[in-house]
DNA sequence: CCTACTGTATCGCTACACCAATACAGTTGG
DNA sequence: CCAACTGTATTGGTGTAGCGATACAGTAGG
């Protein structure tokens, strides 16, 4: 689950293992009440420091994904059903706002935009 | 053209300018062979410092929307036709994969993204 | 209980982005 | 020519992100 974490990435060290976590319950790998690994356990494995992993995890607590109880560890969080979709369809609304103003500040028109997607996400007939 | 650029932006002052005139170029209002106010003109006007102006230029120029020549000024590129739209076209592919990219890292599915992407652009039937 | 595990808090280092300051070099028009 | 304009190049200051080091505090199982 944590194969592949790049020093050299652009995308920070906290960053990518946070992904790797959210991905992984997205996907029902991790499920409610499973603890993730701990911060020492993590980071001695990656051979990175622990207040990395704590950033990482602490990321993802603010998102509501995970709690970090003191003591005993951090937990994939309980959440009503629909809750969790509701929230990654709103960050989802959100990103495709970001890249239409993006676009728009750039001059490209929303035609040329949507068959750049059409091209990235595959011309499935539907 | 320049009126609204903001220091207390998140986004860079450098960033703003040549922004402000990629669209300027994209509406027409300049032309190819037009020249952009010089760096210490727009400076003064901004009050803000040359260099940071010039790293406008610079970006601009980078992109292929501008030409600077020193003595002179900088100048609107002449483009052929197609050239600017693949270049264009180019880019957005770039910002749908950037927004691919991070749906993925916050775990988001690609079809979750692709009904937000439908609801944002209008579902026209195609 | 108390040991060995959890997370917490604070500090500091390093790299980089952003912006400013200032001296340099080419162009152009009277 | 040469003065007054253009862009160019180098340097430095300031803030912040990313990551590490280390000491602190809570929890839980034998």
């Amino acid at each position: 689950m944590f194969d592949g974490i790049d020093p050299r990435s652009p995308t920070p060290l906290y960053d990518q293992i946070a992904g790797r976590v959210r991905v992984a319950i997205a996907a029902g790998e991790l499920r409610p009440g499973e603890p993730l690994p701990s911060v020492r356990q993590l980071a001695t494995r990656l051979r990175l420091n622990p207040a990395t992993v704590v950033q990482a995890y602490r990321a993802l607590e603010t998102d509501g994904f995970v709690e970090m109880r003191q003591g005993a560890g951090t937990f994939v969080r309980e959440v009503e059903a629909g809750r969790r979709a509701a929230t990654r369809a709103d960050h989802a609304r959100r990103l495709v706002r970001a890249m239409l103003a993006e676009a728009a500040r750039v001059g490209i028109p929303a035609q040329e935009l949507q068959r750049a997607i059409d091209d990235e996400l595959g011309v499935e007939v539907r």
